[in-house]
DNA sequence: TAGTGGTCTAGACCACTGA
DNA sequence: CAGTGGTCTAGACCACTAG
């Protein structure tokens, strides 16, 4: 018996660090400050780097943090909300919806999109590459699989290269009436060339929005979306967004 | 093995790992099945067992794996879609809606609660806990939070405590007239209580999804519920879901 | 109690950035 | 070029689970 020690379950290191940081972000940081370097920090601290590092990341995938190499830790603005849904209840280019068409091909899809698009595997469709930028910043690099019997005006050989390819298949695809729609969204880590455009490392958390576009009975479309998961919050519905999880807020501003 | 560094680029050593893991996955493994220990699967790369681990820690973070402390590294099932939108476009808890209520409290809540909730700080409100299960495994954490000025016919004495406490705000929330809702979704890490109730570790990545309902020209309740981002995909719209993204599935099955 | 994954250390070298 | 974060190593010990 004697004293109660139920809960005395030694916090780990990096945990107590995480939250140490945590609180002198709030109180004695500025949005875009420069923290000290790694191994200066871990020393202050008393811990290896790698412990150090621990906490750091968590304080990045939470978006409280930006790291980037031979530059240095910077404090992380508030996440910024990205509308999702709105711009896309729609056929994806309707509008000016803040995506720019990138570049465009014709290929195979990956499996799992051909399963998706119930065409046959090794079916070439085309593929769409655009990126979506907020705030000056790139936020999201998506893929859209158009089969070619959703474009069938298309005809690969009278199409200029480029974005401009790329813009007339969405033209293209707008001709179609949308009869609905379909979204996931998930975990992921960023693929070598969406971490390339979204200025990361490959292996950088992502959330993916998968959209499926449905007319004239079938799949006509597919988005695959990868939104930097570090720095955006994915809103729906009608207002711009809200300003809440759990941790401590920045400021109110 | 021998490496194949023909890379330009020295490709990370990890990444590496991670892709070969991944199709030993595909290929070799089924679902359920038990990988050798760290120990000897890093012996059998030549690596350190850090740098194994860093590859095992992506493909958790993408649902592949699932890791237990003390029993070992299993392949994960395909990741499970959970409907969001559908049982959520009315009050929380109407209608059985997978939800189970586990208890409440009357407390103040966290600053930034308060601030989208636009009552005073240092107001206690309702905080009601939720759990949701889907196929037997506990897939997300919710709090809600309901002003007093929600729901006027509650006091504090004459309710039990306990899940019958908590279906009482329920049932006086779902007196008020919904207006309208508002939604976002973004990357946290559990907290050390929202990590219990999951069977993860604190620091575990989960998808946070922030649910405003308006009612009465204000904001009449918050949830804040915290998803297990490894093995969720969470689905909005009609369709039960969406079983694409990126890698290669696992099985069709 | 044996075996697992989780944490931690103290180094080393590499890739990248900017002056 | 110097300084940063990114990768990697070879250990050690701890917390947890199950037989």
């Amino acid at each position: 018996m004697g004293t109660t020690q139920l809960e005395s379950v030694p916090e780990p290191k990096y945990w107590h660090l995480k939250t140490v940081l945590s609180e002198a972000l709030d109180s004695e940081f500025t949005v875009g400050e420069i923290l000290p370097n790694e191994r200066d920090l871990a020393a202050r601290f008393g811990v290896a780097r790698a412990t150090l590092r621990q906490a750091l990341e968590q304080l990045e995938l939470e978006g409280r943090l930006q790291r980037r190499r031979g530059v240095g830790t910077t404090v992380a603005p508030p996440r910024v909300g990205v509308a999702i849904g709105t711009e896309h209840q729609i056929w994806p280019g309707t509008g000016d919806d803040a995506w720019q068409a990138v570049d465009s091909a014709v290929a195979a899809p990956p499996a799992a999109v051909a399963t998706a698009l119930q065409t046959p595997r090794e079916q070439a469709v085309h593929i769409v590459r655009r990126s979506r930028v907020s705030q000056g910043r790139p936020v999201a690099a998506e893929l859209l699989y158009v089969p070619q019997a959703s474009v069938p005006a298309l005809t690969a050989i009278d199409t200029p290269s480029g974005p401009a390819r790329a813009r007339a298949v969405l033209r293209e695809l707008q001709r179609l009436e949308l009869e609905g729609q379909d979204r996931a969204v998930e975990l992921g880590s960023a693929r070598a060339d969406d971490a390339k455009e979204l200025d990361r490392l490959p292996g950088a958390p992502v959330l993916v929005v998968t959209t499926r576009f449905f007319a004239e009975g079938r799949t006509a479309a597919l988005s695959v979306a990868t939104y930097r998961a570090d720095t955006c919050r994915l809103t729906f519905g009608a207002s711009g967004g809200v300003e809440i999880h759990d941790g401590p807020e920045r400021q109110a501003s």
